[in-house]
DNA sequence: GTTAGCACTCAAGCGAATCGAGTGCTAACC
DNA sequence: GGTTAGCACTCGATTCGCTTGAGTGCTAAC
């Protein structure tokens, strides 16, 4: 036996169904509600086969079917409507996005809350990351007398910053003198290969041996952790009003999954080049998120940096409509990073 | 009728064992758990008197009684037992805290999660906060070919940062002579003062007029929302565990209320200047807490700006247990961000 | 003032009965 | 052969009544 026009449009039915109404569907909903001029006794005998091929499950021989993972990737992959890209809410809110642009963080945090309260599901925002930062300037900008701060510029545009105890008293030409040697030498390099470089001139400038140490512990301590990128989520709580999450137990796991953030943002990340996934059920490869699924897309920034947005709801998810919020989103994201800069004309 | 000692005993007993058990205490329960020499019945009869005073309420007829909001605090003020402030997981953990430190958000949303983690109630952290920060340095960092990092380094010790668009060629020595010229002006003024005396620098500083505008620009957008404080929470989800939030109604409200940060700092920062607050139910002044319980600290850091730490937790708090840990993370931040810098050595 | 005793209340737990949505199967129909 | 009407059957969900037991309030005796 093997999928035929008429399975195909049938089981459009009950997935297009399920997903709105969250309850397992009958054969008579089917014939009454979406009009394919069969009978549901026929529908019964197609569903029966469809759950022999393996895209319905029951929940009990006397409910109806729900899709099966299998089902709802066949759905995402051909059968789903594209639906109407344009929706004004959409239109209207990220106008109100643009224009308000301060810092890499407030944005993505926007994202976050804007797409989820777009799409009524959990979302997830992660920074533009590359494979290694580079360094671009370093600066050390006085703080108080014994004390300042390293600010490096990276390629990602990503500043870290933290202060380092000064040994004595340094004016700020001196610092400023400092900074111009530490970026001529350590431009375009990785700060673990700052962090072989750094050795050699504490050698030769021994007046700032001191200083330069310090600054050397600094950044070997960074060199690892590129500085645990900001994640921004939203819309946490949106998860409860789904029945899926009316068992507390169930709730209170996928909430502190939800906490702890780089757990999430390695399984947001994903691992492929995609600009688009969609991961469903077992295919997120995490346990407590069996009944999730996780539709990912990708902005980039003017230097190439790939970010990722991702949504994060019931298996039973309005698929089309999250992702092609995830594609505008994205896009204006992208927009946002690489048309203009990210600051305020 | 009024208070005696006995009927503070009784209703001290009650606390600790509702605190204790979430199930409404009845008086058999009293006389044999907590053994004050008094039968059942006596019981019964002073804990319809503290019904009556509006120390206890009554669920139904039927069933025990439970603290009302009046007894919680009468607890908290008075007749706690302010327990064993020490305790080994928390000095283990605190241990783990020190060393680690990195940037102040680093630093506030680890405490949040050690907060919480020790409670098991929902943590919030709010960075220290001053009236106005003054600013103390101002440099620009060279970014790209038409982009420059601004960085203002306050008496708070946050920086904000953002780029600006460089007019010409301007190389790091012009850049760095202009970031002199604005400390030495702008050093120990809030921004607004800021934004009051650089038309005056543009006037007189021709050539780098279109830069300075710039910057104008920037500080004016930025004086009013002092770079939306960073809030740090931890543990929402151990509300979760409690049976008051098993209605999941109930929970989606606080949760959304928890993601809503700016509001959530707002309730959390308080108006007085108290070291330690302790909010019951109603006293919280919102109303999707009516069955919360706030408790809050402060800590503060070298230049004397005061930061806020807090517990929401359902009114049947541990408050000992909670004041307790708060005390003494309220400590170890004032520690980190006064004693030494915040930095590595 | 304290206590024993007793009648009373009421939520919670349990099981039987009922309901109804939905299926699978069979036989008739086109 | 595919489609449909009809029917018996299944099983979760709901309802109802019953029982249980924790807990109270009151009264009378100590």
């Amino acid at each position: 036996m093997e999928m035929d026009d008429r399975k195909m449009k049938i089981l459009q039915a009950i997935i297009d169904d399920y997903i709105l109404t969250g309850v397992p569907v009958g054969s008579r909903t089917i014939s009454k509600k979406y009009d394919m001029g069969l009978s549901s006794a026929t529908i019964r005998n197609e569903m029966s086969d469809l759950e022999e091929l393996g895209y319905l499950d029951q929940p009990h021989v006397s409910a109806g079917r729900i899709p099966s993972a299998k089902a709802y990737r066949l759905y995402v992959d051909s059968l789903m409507k594209t639906g109407r890209i344009r929706d004004d809410s959409l239109e209207t809110v990220s106008r109100h996005f643009t224009g308000r642009v301060h810092q890499m963080e407030d944005v993505i945090d926007h994202a976050a809350s804007v797409i989820s309260a777009l799409t009524r599901y959990t979302a997830v925002v992660l920074p533009p990351k590359g494979k290694q930062p580079r360094m671009q300037t370093v600066q050390l900008v006085p703080v108080s007398r014994d004390a300042a701060l390293v600010v490096i510029v990276t390629d990602t545009g990503i500043v870290r910053d933290s202060t380092i105890r000064l040994p004595g008293d340094m004016d700020s030409d001196t610092l400023y003198a400092i900074s111009r040697a530490l970026t001529e030498e350590l431009r375009g390099h990785t700060l673990a290969e700052a962090c072989e470089i750094l050795p050699g001139m504490i050698q030769r400038m021994r007046e700032n041996q001191e200083l330069l140490q310090g600054l050397y512990g600094f950044l070997n301590e960074r060199k690892e952790s590129p500085s645990r990128p900001h994640v921004a989520i939203g819309g946490t709580s949106n998860m409860l009003s789904y029945p899926e999450y009316s068992d507390v137990e169930k709730a209170r796991t996928f909430l502190s999954l939800m906490e702890t953030r780089d757990k999430l943002a390695s399984i947001i990340a994903g691992d492929g080049e995609m600009a688009f996934t969609v991961r469903i059920g077992p295919e997120t490869g995490v346990p407590e998120m069996v009944d999730c699924s996780i539709v990912t897309a990708t902005y980039s920034t003017r230097s190439g940096q790939q970010g990722t947005i991702g949504v994060i709801g019931p298996t039973r998810m309005q698929y089309s409509r999250v992702m092609s919020i995830l594609n505008i989103m994205g896009h204006q994201l992208t927009d946002l990073f690489s048309g203009g800069d990210d600051s305020n004309e």
